[in-house]
RNA sequence: GCCGAUUUAGCUCAGCAGGUAGAGCAAGCGGCUGUUAACCGCUGGGUCGUAGGUUCAAGUCCUACAAUCGGCGCCA
């Protein structure tokens, strides 16, 4: 039986079996004590060992080491604990060598993101990965309770026009001699998929596709950006959430935005248990008031024109001077989220100029429908619009730009037929969950992170 | 990519005016105790990030490079 089962119903039994991984043992001359951790929880579970009838076993018990014990549940004589196992027969599974880097001590995660493949059996990483996953089944829940429909995009695209950021290529190419046209220019139509391929950088487009034909519909999946980004929020690959909402528009795209994100603090609140009593003990003091707090309170929604005007009568002194036109720098969004409002903040209505081309246009025709959701200390956590569904003016946009409308003939098509009103957002996946724990650097809250120079595990 | 800081024992760090390296924890051994990141004693453990340079002498000063961390940019 597994260690979280065992301790939430305070178990008391004559015969169990347990098996785990010792976190620390304590010698006594007649009986050992042992913290075993299955890894289904936060704590563990207290084991005591005859040292007379398990002498040899338990002199090669040190941390880490796996171990299978069977014995009686019964009340606990010490407080510490409500209950622990009296154990009649211990098996050590596999031993570990005096060179185990994990200690029964602090250890930075500088330290243990070198170690990413010992790391989630300490304390933190643990309570970190477990809240993950809740909210990783929160995502799935909150859609599918209205409807939406789980989109798998594609991971690997041959759409060179996203236009999110910088691209990894798939290519099956030798990189050393690839074929060359009559111009010594690589022939990308001798590739594997007969064009330039590669990872995406975001499934909204095809998430529209969805949209205008089963409706609503969302994707949570891998999401691949190749910029040279080293900074404690940005992530070479990541998860992302992206829902298409059919016949939105942008006040009803932040209205599921928000009650997705309060969807998620709330259940963070209801299965967190230990993980969560940790994480706001010793990583995040005072998390679970602030999720309570928002998960309840509305989300303040500004316009970019009113959010430049509170930053110029702010007072602050900002590196980069607030004005009309320019993008929010970290500074400013800090000062709205800290201080300003002290929450989350919906952005909205950015002058066109400085968002991407598929963003609905104004009335006033210089800003675009454009929503981000900023959180303290994290910064941006959403960044969606409502999509430009007017044949013309979509078309006006992407020649703007400088595009070719060519490469968008089966975006530009969803517009030429049956067009529809339709509003979406992405919401990075490991920014939530550095939110919710508080960890500091988004490094530590994916399993196996990659970043420039870095992908070892 | 830019700016700044850091890089000394397995881990976290100290090492102050340049004179041949230290603590706590961990590990190993022993002791004590129904213990709670237990406690006490002993022992082992370091070419001081790499490569150059200055000096009689460099962990300590200079240069370059690398890695890590923090901030910024790009964004989710």
């Amino acid at each position: 039986m597994r260690i979280k089962e065992i301790l939430g119903k305070k178990l008391i039994t004559d015969s169990i079996t347990v098996s785990g991984w010792v976190r620390t043992k304590r010698t006594s001359k007649s009986v050992t004590f042992i913290e075993l951790n299955d890894g289904s929880c936060f704590s563990n579970l207290q084991a005591t060992v005859d040292n007379t009838e398990f002498e040899e076993t338990v002199s090669g018990i040190s941390t880490g080491t796996s171990v299978e014990m069977s014995g009686a549940l019964i009340p606990s004589p010490a407080s510490g604990q409500d209950i622990e196992l009296q154990v009649k027969n211990i098996k050590i599974l596999g031993g570990v060598s005096p060179d185990y880097p994990l200690q029964k001590k602090r250890h930075s995660f500088e330290f243990l993101r070198d170690i990413a493949h010992l790391r989630p059996r300490a304390n933190t990483f643990g309570a970190v990965f477990r809240i993950r996953n809740i909210l990783a089944y929160s995502v799935h829940e909150f859609f599918q309770e209205r409807g939406y429909v789980y989109l798998n995009s594609p991971i690997v695209t041959t759409s060179d026009c996203e236009g999110a950021g910088e691209m990894f290529n798939v290519s099956t190419f030798n990189m050393e001699n690839p074929p060359r046209t009559d111009k010594n220019e690589i022939d990308w139509t001798k590739d594997f998929f007969g064009k330039k391929a590669s990872l995406t950088v975001s499934g909204q487009l095809e998430a529209e596709i969805f949209a205008t034909s089963i409706g609503n519909c969302y994707t949570f999946g891998p999401t691949f950006r190749a910029e040279n980004s080293n900074t404690s929020r940005h992530l070479a690959e990541f998860w992302m959430i992206e829902p298409e909402i059919a016949f939105a528009n942008l006040k009803e795209d932040m209205d599921v935005a928000e009650a997705f994100v309060r969807h998620l603090f709330k259940k963070v609140i209801e299965k967190g248990g230990d993980d969560l009593d940790f994480i706001n003990k010793r990583i995040s003091q005072g998390i679970t008031d602030l999720l309570e707090k928002l998960s309840k309170a509305d989300f303040t929604r500004i316009t970019y024109t009113e959010a430049i005007e509170i930053l110029e009568k702010s007072g602050e002194k900002f590196e980069y001077p607030p004005s009309w036109g320019i993008d929010l720098q970290s500074e400013h969004e800090r000062y709205l989220t800290e201080k300003a409002f002290d929450g989350p903040v919906f952005v909205t209505d950015y002058p066109k100029d400085i968002k991407a081309f598929y963003m609905r246009m104004n009335d006033d025709g210089k800003t675009v429908a454009a929503m981000d959701l900023l959180l303290p200390r994290v910064g941006e956590i959403i960044g969606g619009s409502q999509r430009e569904e007017r044949y013309d003016i979509l078309l006006d946009r992407i020649k703007q730009l400088g595009l070719n409308p060519e490469d968008y003939w089966w975006y530009m098509d969803l517009r030429k037929y049956g067009t529809v009103e339709h509003s979406g957002f992405g919401l990075g996946f490991e920014r939530i969950v550095q939110f919710v724990t508080g960890m500091s650097n988004i490094r530590d809250v994916i399993p196996f992170p990659r970043a420039p120079g870095l992908a070892e595990f």
